[in-house]
DNA sequence: CAGTAGATAGCACGTACGTGCTATATCATC
DNA sequence: GATGATATAGCACGTACGTGCTATCTACTG
């Protein structure tokens, strides 16, 4: 998975595996029976990671508002304590596996979706309890959460500069509160306009 | 640069286009003379491409909020016309080589500083301009302007659906008019929750 | 028609890969 | 200490790749 998540599943093969552990091909080989297996098992893992890290903190907080930002955090945190060496295991393998053909392309293309709607599931329980207004699109703003949190992944780990995850805290706290009913109803808020503290 | 925008850089090989092209290895090799130098002839081909569908058009627009606009705008329609058919080049090379090592990486890397402190640059212009309030963190619009041009790329790419521009569009809106001065000031702006006209 | 530059084919070589096979270690259990 | 499972090594095969070489074919120029 370390391997995978910076170089791509691409560059996860038998012989490169076994040179990276030191032993040989066949040693590899042996435990997997297929590329396609190793390939298989190593994305397997890294979604049973991924719901830990992920998902089970950060649907854990009460229903609405709550759970959304919670989410959101908990992928932020995901990708700042560098739980994959190459930042989200799964934006690498949607980036690599864009184009529409085989097994991984499919599952990753779901697992995307999934990802997506939830979010938009999110919004949709925030807008019924009344914490964010009736009028937001819930798909709209569920692709605009899932813009910051994936720009904040990719830039951090491109320019190993954690201070984007910063910038996608930023961009996730503008796009809530512009979208919450009674604005400054909740403490702590950030104002309309995004105004860092200080720069760098 | 079709097959590497679709399949990436790597599928990109000698033997790979003679056989798309139905001539032999020798026939495009005595071309290039290395795979090296078809990378990099690749490479800098749809750089120019990119040059005269997104930057000319983009920055043809006078100075301000303009031409701020007037880029994201040429960024998106790039998209949408299906300038390549993988998506936006770049966006595909900076998923491939986001791990440090290799000279293609360092140049997409400074192509990626380059867009991002382009978006700066004229977000910067429009505060200076009074278009923008002068609060705006001009390093945070520009990242999200980037985030919902990336996921708009990136979503319409992966589903082959173009509706994700239209969500792109709404939330580059979104931002901006949050970011301005006076709103209202400028004619057909979105109010600040983001209605879409209908789902779908 | 002769000459020449450019494009392409054919062939050979070394490398890395996936895969199947057999042989040998290592180690827990009886 | 014998048995048996597990892990690993070694070897062979076919495929795809990049690269260098020579030969041929095409088309333009004189």
């Amino acid at each position: 998975m370390r391997l995978a998540s910076v170089e791509g599943l691409g560059s996860l093969t038998i012989g490169r595996l076994a040179q990276e552990l030191g032993i040989s091909k066949s040693g590899v080989y042996a435990h997997f029976g297929s590329k396609t297996r190793l390939h298989q098992e190593t994305v397997d893992e890294a979604r049973r990671i991924f719901a830990r890290e992920v998902l089970e903190p950060g649907l854990a907080a009460p229903e609405g508002l709550d759970r959304l930002e919670s989410l959101c955090e908990a992928f932020l945190s995901y990708v700042e304590r560098n739980v994959f060496p190459g930042g989200c295991f799964f934006a690498q393998l949607l980036a690599e596996f864009d184009a529409p053909s085989g097994r991984v392309h499919d599952e990753v293309l779901s697992d995307q979706q999934g990802w997506l709607g939830l979010l938009e599931q999110l919004v949709e329980a925030a807008v019924r309890l009344g914490e964010l207004d009736g009028r937001v699109d819930a798909g709209q703003l569920a692709f605009e959460l899932h813009a910051a949190m994936d720009m904040a992944n990719y830039l951090t780990t491109l320019h190993r500069d954690p201070s984007f995850i910063e910038r996608g805290r930023t961009a996730i706290r503008t796009a809530i509160s512009g979208a919450a009913t009674d604005p400054g109803a909740r403490a702590g808020e950030s104002p309309d306009v995004p105004v860092e503290p200080a720069e760098g």
